[in-house]
DNA sequence: AAAATTTCGATAATATAATATCGAAATGAA
DNA sequence: TTCATTTCGATATTATATTATCGAAATTTT
């Protein structure tokens, strides 16, 4: 009898790990598939600059099938595994609400849908927006937010207000159902335990650079 | 005798607790310094939602003097003391490739001010935009980038390119001397180890998002 | 066929970060 | 003055994440 787990290796990704999924499925998808059928972890590893150790151990945990030594991973499984871990394979809708410089920023860009993301439609406070279309999305009055968001069936409330009205935006997501918040207000939302929250908070990234540079300076 | 740091407490800050300052720094602006004088950590992790003794521990080590039992942390000191942890009392100078969508909504955010970066210009491939003046940046065509950045004095580097040429201005940006770099692009960048990169890859959260819902669906 | 090489998976060791517990100092109330 | 309460700092424990080491399998080279 083959004991199945001996050392409780993991079953589940870290944090960490999750975030490094999509450069994997990047660079993996760059690659000659015709040239390449395996990739070894080494040569991820290398061109990600990630520890290699660190990637066969990530890959472990998506991968339905393990790796062969000395060839590496078979690719097209690989993205396929990738992707359905991470549920790039249903899209899931969102809605924005603030259509400020970065709310339309981020209705124009493409590829959020290779990342499993549809944006619905967006919301603002500002008349002169309302009505308007922005990449084909409808911009919605705020007011109906809490309505609106079981009609469209959007699980994703993305938040580009300035920070005084975030939360309560972000109340009214949470009325209308949503149940992950992706939050680009530089403020700490309340929020029940059930919806997750996740934020883009661009001062903390700033905080580490200048804090980085104030100890080079001496 | 006494022992100065017994139990070799932290004297410097995890990279998550340089995060979190940029919050305590606004939670305490955002106070009615009239009226408190002091304020205590619990108080602060309250309103935060962090833990009690984190924000303890956070302080301890940017405060230039020790919370008082039964009262707390003095304001003013605390706000200067993380100010100047930071860096913010000294501005650093960036420039910004790539004036898409995004480029153009970091350009026209005011609050970099407040966190001590000045975006001196912007580059851009694009002839239709190179000379315009972008909330009061002017923008340069890219071919100019390393050799404006030292003239600049520009120590930051903020990328906002597409991913296929991300990798090429950041060599630019360190041509130039840029000691830090701000990547947008999603991709990984390879850099000499003195230069320091900050990615802000919205691949990445969206990863822990998706996944998230994923797992809730099941 | 034997030896060298690459790559794998498993385990171990370390580093980083968050949470829990406790005694002591400062204040206010009994 | 004594006692309860709040808050502190220090220490201990646990959780998360990265780095290091090693033997074994698959392939190529000798």
């Amino acid at each position: 009898m083959k004991i199945e787990n001996p050392a409780k290796l993991p079953l589940t990704l870290s944090q960490q790990a999750i975030r490094r999924m999509p450069y994997y499925l990047k660079y993996l998808k760059n690659l000659d598939r015709e040239r390449n059928k395996y990739i070894s972890a080494s040569a991820i590893a290398a061109s990600l600059s990630f520890y290699e150790v660190l990637v066969r151990k990530d890959l472990a945990v998506v991968s339905s099938v393990s790796g062969k030594p000395r060839v590496g991973f078979a690719v097209e499984e690989l993205i396929t595994d990738i992707e359905h871990y991470l549920g790039y394979d249903c899209v899931d809708s969102a809605v924005l609400v603030g259509v400020g410089h970065l709310g339309q920023a981020l209705l124009c860009y493409r590829g959020f849908e290779d990342y499993g993301l549809d944006i619905a439609a967006a919301f603002d406070i500002d008349k002169s927006l309302v009505g308007r279309e922005i990449n084909g999305k409808e911009v919605f009055h705020v007011e109906k937010l809490a309505n609106l968001c079981p009609r469209l069936n959007v699980r994703i409330g993305i938040i580009t207000v300035p920070a005084p009205a975030a939360q309560e935006v972000c109340d009214a997501l949470v009325e209308g159902g949503v149940m992950a918040i992706w939050n680009f207000a530089p403020t700490q939302l309340k929020i029940p335990d059930k919806v997750l929250v996740q934020n883009e908070n661009m001062a903390e990234s700033l905080a580490i650079l200048t804090k980085h540079l104030m100890e080079k300076r001496r």
